[in-house]
DNA sequence: TTGAAAGCGATACCAC
DNA sequence: GTGGTATCGCTTTCAA
C-alpha cells in the first residue's frame, strides 16, 4: 500500500498553492498554461486523485443513487436486469454513482444504506414495493427522495411505470376486433400492476359488447412451474380459453411445456402472450408474442425523477410499452 | 428539504459533548446508561445520522466495492445477475457498500469510478475481462485492489472462477464411459474460459483412447440466433455429432428451436448440455441438462478476495460446479 | 465516565 | 492569475 497523496503534496512539489492545484484538477480556468502543465505533470507522476470524502464534506458535489431490490420474490428476473443496466449506462454518462442493494428482509433494514446514509444518497429507486413498505417509511423519516418502479400502493409516492392499462386495452381491443372469444390471465397475485392489466383487458371486452365472463383471471402463477401445472389441471377439467396472457415471459416457458405435452399447438389451437420481451422470447419456438416495455425510457425517467435536470416535476410518469407479435399468436390475430 | 443535523446539534440539545454523542452513535461503550438514553432520544427525535463523508475523511471506515460490468457483449446474461445478487446479499450482511457500473467503452473509463475514486473504493470485481483490459491498467495505476471473475488473461491478476476444466472433464469422462461417439462444442469465442472447457472435453476423450476428431469445436455462437442457424446449416451439410455442449443456457434455446424444426428429438436422437443453470433451464421442454456454478460460493470468494477476513491470501480460487442431468440427455447417458 | 482541541483534505471567499 | 485561511462534521488523542 503506497502513500496517498493530497492536494498539499501536489502543491508543494509543483511549487504552487493548493488552491491553484484545485483549479487545475477541477478545470476551473484562470490558470496560466505553463502553470497548468507543471501541475498536471506532478499529478500524473504521483497518480493523485482527489479524496472523495473531503470533497463532499464541505459541499456535497457527487450524486449517488441507490437501487433497492427486494428479493423475496425469488430468482432475479431479467426485466429488472434490463432496467438496471440502462440505469447504469445513463448514470455513467451523467457522472452519477449507482449503488445496489438486495434487500431481503425487514430486519436487514438497519444494515441497509437507507438507514445509514442520509447525506450520502441523493435518491433511491425501489423495486417491488409492497403495501406499507418499511423502506418507504425509513426513507421518509430520513428525508431521502425516492421513486418506485411501477405504480405505488401509496398514491403520494412518486413512480415511473409501464402503461399497463393502456397497452393491455389496446392489445385486446385489437384481438376482440379479430374475433377473440375468450382469454385467461395468468398472474402472480393481486397487485396494482396486475389490476391495471386486468382492467385494460376487461374494458376492451366491454367496449366490444362482449361478456366479461370471457375473461378468466387466475392468480398464484408465480413461476414457470405453477404455470405448467395450472395448464395441465385446467385441461383435465376442460375449461380452457383460446388466448393466454401470462404476466412475465419467463413464466411462459411453463405454459409452452404444458401445451407441448398436451399436444396442443401454440399459434394454431391457442395463442400465448407474455410481458417483458426478454431476449429468450424471440428464440423459443414458436416465438413468444409479448409486450415490450421501453426499458431505456423507464430507466431515464427513474433517474430524472431523482436527479432532475430542467423542470422535471411530474410525480407519476407512465411510459408506453409496445406489442410485439410473434408466432405464438394464431393467424387470425396477426 | 429540512436541516441536516450534526453531532454538535445532538450534543447541544442533549447537554453532553460531541465526543459522548459519538460514543453512543458508534456503540463504543463507557457511557452511563442514563446518558445513553438521553442522547438516543434526541437522536431519534431529530432523525440524526452521521455524515458519511466526515466520518470517512479522517480515517476511512466504510468498505465499498465496485462491480464493473462490461456490456459490449450485448444483453445482460442471467448468470451474472445471479452472482450480483449473491454479492449484494453477502455485502449487506457485512455492511459493505456495493456500487455497480456498466462499462461500455474505453472512452468512458475517465467517467468511471475506477478513474475517479481512489480513496473511495476498497476493491473492484471485474466481469468480462479482456486482453489488455484498460480497466486493469487504470486500477493498477491507482493501486486499487481488484479481482476478475473467471480466469484472467494476465496471470498476475487475481481471479475466482468455475472449475471449467475439471467439471467438463468429469462430465465427458462419464459420457465417454457410457458410449459417447462424438460431441460438438458451441462456443462464443476463443477465450480462456472456453479453452479450459475445450481442454477438459478433449482430455476426457483422450483418456478413453478416443480420437480427438470426435470433438468438433465451433466458435461464433454468441447468441441463440447464431446457435439456431448454425444447427440448421450443419444439418444441411450432414455433419452432426450426437451430443451438443453449448456454453450458456440462454443460447441453448436456439439449439432447441432448430432441432424442433428439423424434427430431431432432443433426449432421444441427440443430447444437449448447457452451462449456467438459469431458472428457465428446468422449464424448457425437455429439461436442459446443464452445469450449475456454485453462485453463492463464487460471490463469497469474490468479496473475500477484496475484503479479506482471516488469512485469505490465495490469488486464484477455483470453485467446483456441478452437473445437473435433465431430459435433454439421451437415456444411455442417464 | 466525560470533554476540549487538533486534524483529516478538500473548497470558498477574499486578498493581492 | 495566484495564494492565505476558515470551514465542513467527525474521530482521535489526551486530560480531567
Amino acid at each position: 500500500m503506497q502513500k496517498k497523496y493530497t492536494i498539499y503534496d501536489i502543491a508543494k512539489l509543483s511549487g504552487f498553492s493548493p488552491k491553484t492545484v484545485a483549479r487545475v484538477v477541477n478545470n476551473e480556468g484562470n490558470v496560466a498554461k505553463d502553470t497548468e502543465e507543471k501541475i498536471k505533470s506532478v499529478i500524473d507522476r504521483l497518480g493523485y486523485t482527489p479524496n472523495t470524502y473531503a470533497k463532499n464534506l464541505k459541499i456535497k458535489k457527487d450524486k449517488t443513487i441507490l437501487l433497492s431490490i427486494r428479493t423475496t420474490n425469488g430468482f432475479p428476473l431479467q426485466w429488472m436486469q434490463m432496467i438496471i443496466e440502462q440505469v447504469g449506462i445513463i448514470c455513467l454518462e451523467k457522472g452519477i454513482t449507482v449503488l445496489v442493494e438486495y434487500f431481503y428482509d425487514e430486519e436487514n433494514l438497519e444494515k441497509s444504506m437507507i438507514s445509514k446514509s442520509v447525506n450520502y444518497l441523493d435518491g433511491v429507486i425501489l423495486f417491488y414495493e409492497e403495501e406499507n413498505d418499511v423502506r418507504i417509511s425509513a426513507l421518509r423519516a430520513r428525508n431521502i427522495p425516492f421513486v418506485v418502479f411501477e405504480r405505488a400502493y401509496d398514491n403520494s409516492v412518486r413512480y415511473v411505470s409501464n402503461n399497463n392499462y393502456q397497452v393491455l386495452y389496446s392489445v385486446f381491443d385489437s384481438l376482440c376486433q379479430k374475433g377473440l372469444s375468450g382469454v385467461e390471465l395468468l398472474l402472480r397475485s393481486d397487485t396494482l400492476v396486475n389490476r391495471d392489466r386486468v382492467n385494460g383487458v376487461v374494458d376492451a371486452f366491454k367496449s366490444h359488447g362482449l361478456d366479461v365472463s370471457n375473461v378468466k383471471i387466475t392468480y398464484g402463477i408465480g413461476n414457470a412451474e405453477s404455470a405448467y401445472s395450472h395448464i395441465l389441471k385446467e385441461h383435465e377439467q376442460g375449461d380452457m380459453k383460446e388466448v393466454f396472457f401470462i404476466s412475465g415471459d419467463e413464466r411462459a416457458i411453463g405454459v409452452y411445456k404444458a401445451f407441448e405435452e398436451l399436444g396442443i399447438k401454440i399459434g394454431e389451437d391457442v395463442s400465448v402472450i407474455g410481458f417483458d420481451d426478454i431476449p429468450l422470447s424471440s428464440y423459443i419456438s414458436p416465438g413468444l408474442s409479448t409486450i415490450r416495455p421501453a426499458y431505456y425510457d423507464l430507466a431515464k425517467n427513474l433517474v430524472l425523477m431523482l436527479i432532475p435536470e430542467d423542470g422535471n416535476d411530474e410525480d407519476h410518469i407512465v411510459v408506453p410499452a409496445s406489442f410485439i407479435k410473434r408466432d405464438s399468436l394464431q393467424k387470425k390475430f396477426m
